[in-house]
DNA sequence: AAGAGGTTCAACCGCACAGAC
DNA sequence: CGTCTGTGCGGTTGAACCTCT
């Protein structure tokens, strides 16, 4: 049996709303609250149907709407938060304030896309350049429609309701492990957001990533070397995190082992926000520290095509010299603990996933050549 | 001035989740 | 436990607007 449809398609008016609409339908909000969008129009007296009531109100006639241009801050953060959540447009508009999720969309969609294909056209990176790593080791993609959680929604008018920890299989990753896909090595931050190290057990135990099914998280093979993962799995009782407050450490400017703030100036944005060059702030992780990023300009500067050209993106927002140094600091690292990223190994060895893991720890110290640079900057483009 | 093509963004759509029953 | 309802998410559409020729 199919689905009721949300109001009855006659009668009801479609298309822009007017100034009368605008002004009845804001009128009868503020004498009576939002919700009950199903009932609304009738007892407003607008031929309307709900949810464009709804839609009209949260996207244009609330009071506390931010009007304007997105600022250059916004923009940095709306980069900063697409690069971790990709399109979960809510969730980056909540911490816009007065921004809403259609603004965003429509600015992402219109501007900064735009732009980061300008980068990769200009680059000659074509947006998938290699296999990809396993589901359990990718940055968060492209969820299927619908609503993520509530916990993850803005708080409205109703109260915040406690999480439950049901989850379907058709969403493989549940939004934690997305979240923690953000934060992936930054052991300190993980060890503050859990609050109790203990529960992690022994170093060799554990793994950073999402662990995209239950019961089978991956590469928890402690002989395989991958001594550096942590398992992070709310199956297995170990953590449970809510991803607004993932996002607030994200944000956090304050915090030195931040993935977006270390190693770069006031203001400033690494444009490896993300997860994999950005890890490393905590002595375990594979490339030592965040000093092979440049301190770049700012979002502008790393979107704008001028600045893109021939190699100038590479060249501008990665110290190769420092990445191939702390490539080798590492080379000592794994001999002592035979510890390596399964990411950077996917990087520079892997091409399935059969090697994805595995160490090698002779081949890290490699420098990389044009084409594996040109690998990596479109992995973290993509 | 006018038409073509491109861009923006408000609005719509289908779907999925949570809670009530 | 299954069904229904309310809600709101992300993707898409198309009218309005802008720019170029």
């Amino acid at each position: 049996m199919g689905r009721a449809p949300c109001c009855e398609k006659v009668g009801i008016k479609r298309g822009r709303w007017t100034a009368e609409e605008d002004q009845i339908l804001s009128s009868y909000i503020q004498s009576n609250g939002e919700g009950s969008w199903r009932s609304l129009p009738k007892n407003a007296g607008l031929k309307r149907c709900g949810k464009s009531c709804r839609l009209r109100w949260v996207n244009y006639l609330r009071s506390d709407l931010r009007r304007g241009n997105i600022t250059p801050e916004e923009e940095e953060l709306v980069v900063k938060m697409h690069s971790t959540l990709g399109n979960r447009w809510s969730l980056i508009a909540s911490h816009l304030p007065g921004r809403t999720d259609n603004e965003i969309k429509n600015y992402w969609n219109s501007h900064l896309s735009r732009k980061l294909h300008y980068i990769r056209k200009s680059h000659n990176v074509p947006a998938v350049t290699m296999n990809p790593p396993p589901t359990s080791q990718r940055l968060p993609e492209k969820r299927r429609p619908g609503r993520t959680s509530r916990s993850a929604m803005k708080p409205k008018t109703h109260k915040q309701k406690t999480r439950k920890t049901k989850k379907t299989s058709a969403q493989p990753e549940p939004d934690a492990n997305v979240a923690i896909n953000a934060v992936v090595g930054q052991e300190a931050l993980m060890m503050e957001l859990s609050g109790a190290e203990a529960d992690l057990g022994p170093r060799d135990d554990y793994y950073y990533g999402a662990c995209h099914e239950r019961g089978d998280c991956c590469n928890t093979n402690n002989n395989n070397n991958n001594n550096n993962l942590m398992s992070i799995n709310g199956d297995n009782g170990v953590l449970s995190f809510d991803e607004h407050d993932i996002i607030d450490l994200l944000l956090d400017e304050s915090d030195p082992g931040n993935v977006f703030t270390s190693s770069v100036g006031d203001g400033e944005l690494s444009p490896l926000g993300d997860s994999t060059l950005a890890r490393g702030s905590s002595e375990t992780s594979n490339l030592g520290n965040l000093d092979c990023l440049q301190p770049c300009r700012s979002v502008e500067s790393f979107l704008n095509y001028e600045h893109q050209v021939n190699d100038a993106l590479t060249d501008e927002f990665i110290d190769w010299e420092c990445v191939w140094q702390e490539g080798n600091k590492s080379n000592k690292l794994c001999d002592e603990k035979e510890a390596y990223d399964p990411v950077m190994s996917w990087l520079l060895n892997g091409d399935d996933e059969a090697t994805i893991g595995q160490t090698n720890c002779e081949k890290f110290g490699e420098p990389l050549d044009h084409d594996e640079e040109n690998a990596l900057v479109a992995w973290l483009l993509s």
